[in-house]
DNA sequence: CTTGCTCTACGAAAAACTTCGTACTAGTTT
DNA sequence: AAACTAGTACGAAGTTTTTCGTAGAGCAAG
């Protein structure tokens, strides 16, 4: 019963999860930078079989969405990602903090920690990123 | 063209992640322990307009799934969560490692701690959790 | 016994995602 | 120019997820 331009105005205003589709996708983006289909394909492909107009149809939508620029200057548009890998992992992990872990981030890092053996060498990255966080707020 | 038994097969092999609305669900069961449709219902209710049936029928498909056990002796019957609440955090965020961070569980935890501020008491837990896994370690 | 309350079962609609086929366009080659 | 190649556009089908309406069963008063 819900007005509809109030509901894609709030899609606009916080923007869904990206689906797994998008992100694969993305991930390419952020990796290759601006690419056209066929190079997106190519390396989707080599992961999983993709057809070339499957990932020409989600591009187009994620156009639609606004989480590409399309460039159509020439004649294979060229793609490029609009949202910065860093604000998109930081929504998705928040959302995952909000769903499954109640809003404790501590409690996401200490599962993440536990679900995956982590090098010595990562773990003192993260010693080195709280002794970070906690220097700057003191 | 893929074979249609493989992919159940593969489905009951590795549980894809639980949709949005099971780990609503999921999440009241294991904060509540063993509830009726009622009792969850009410709950999740109160968070969101959320109809009987709508959680009923949830509840049908995640007993089929096997997410949940179903006690049927009771008219109103009992419901229960078939997999332990740890499990499917390790689950979700194993997923999120792969799909947003490239297997890195280090980058996620470092998005992590960038996207919510953290208590200093939560850093304090993080670290000593950290110096748990490294103690172990050697 | 009939009315009313609280359940379960089930079908089905609507939305979101994914995938693909077909049609069309514009250069390139022969 | 005709055939070939490599694109885009778009519709549509298949699947999954979410939501809800309706029917019917069991039981407890009145």
């Amino acid at each position: 019963m819900k007005d509809e331009r109030t509901m894609k105005l709030r899609k606009r205003i916080s923007a869904p999860r990206p689906t797994d589709g998008e992100l694969e996708i993305l991930r390419v983006l952020w990796e290759r930078g601006a690419s056209t289909v066929r190079e997106v394909q190519d390396v989707l492909d080599a992961r999983h079989p993709t057809g070339y107009t499957t990932v020409l149809k989600l591009l187009q939508i994620m156009t639609e969405k606004g989480l590409v620029a399309r460039d159509e200057r020439l004649r294979a548009h060229v793609y490029q990602a609009r949202i910065p890998r860093e604000d998109t992992e930081r929504q998705l992990v928040g959302d995952l903090i909000e769903r499954a872990f109640a809003g404790s981030a501590s409690s996401l890092v200490m599962r993440a920690l536990s679900s995956k053996k982590t090098s010595a060498e990562d773990l003192a990255r993260i010693r080195k990123h709280l002794d970070e966080i906690e220097g700057g707020r003191k």
